[in-house]
DNA sequence: AAATGTTGTAACTATAATGATTACAACAAA
DNA sequence: TTTGTTGTAATCATTATAGTTACAACATTT
């Protein structure tokens, strides 16, 4: 299984609320952008909100940042929209025979290295901060 | 989302099939340690074979070990299984508007951190072999 | 050769998450 | 007051997962 779009849904959202001052960021011209449904927008609009990454201009239409690009990482927004519950990013089958040894045992040994795994993917997108994408968005977009 | 159980199911399978000598590793006896249905490990065996690690004495029962454990890492497990396809661990959103820089340009700068974020899980599944993990499984047990 | 037990698959089911969509009340600004 | 937007509920189609039943093909044992 793939890790929900709605985490490089709201990097675009964020992206754009920033590379685009040319027009109020509301929730049908991000979708338009993003070529999605604007309802879509709004749920992901509304986590980012939740964590304190955006605020929004209620009935007037235009959703704003919080804070700095430089202190929004990846995986502040990956957080943000639940991609993944905390620790959960692998799924152990449930309930093994703990009158098998290995079956009694097996979870806390596997628990240790996932947890490796998933914490080295993690710390990559929490080394990464919007404001370096956007600025290699902005590179790109310019070249 | 998280990563499908057949990963879990597939490590507790060869550990199993190391461990446990004293029964023929049919799906039954497998089955019962995982504590799932039988059908379910011959389908995790069925790709565990197709990538060779195990094979399947046919009609008389049981599986085997086509590879020491030395040779076998999590991440040849975890890719036996397609607990994820290839590079595709985080859904991007499709289609984004080329119309519009973001849109036009979001995806290539996302799929570079992205990817190195996979990579990153992945590696540490990479550098941990079958062996590795039996034997801790083995001290759990004798502990 | 026959009986037994296992494998490999197909088919079906229930469950859950995703993403798209419609609808509408609440609200802000012009 | 009008206009346009937000927040949210409700519904739907799609997809993947995991469990289950059923059964033909096959190997081993007797």
């Amino acid at each position: 299984m793939k890790i929900s779009s709605r985490f490089t849904v709201a990097v675009h959202i964020l992206s754009l609320i920033k590379v685009d001052s040319s027009h109020p960021s509301t929730s049908e011209w991000i979708a338009s952008s993003v070529n999605t449904n604007a309802v879509v927008i709004r749920r992901v609009i509304g986590m980012l909100k939740k964590a304190g990454l955006v605020g929004v201009k209620a009935g007037a239409g235009g959703a704003y940042l919080l804070k700095d690009l430089e202190e929004i990482t990846l995986l502040d927004v990956y957080r943000a929209v639940a991609a993944v519950e905390e620790g959960e990013l692998f799924q152990m089958h449930e309930n093994p025979n703990v009158e098998c040894p290995v079956g009694a045992n097996i979870q806390s040994v596997l628990e240790l290295i996932l947890k490796r795994s998933q914490d080295a993917m993690e710390q990559v997108l929490a080394d990464v901060t919007m404001k370096e994408l956007v600025t290699d968005l902005i590179a790109k977009i310019d070249a």
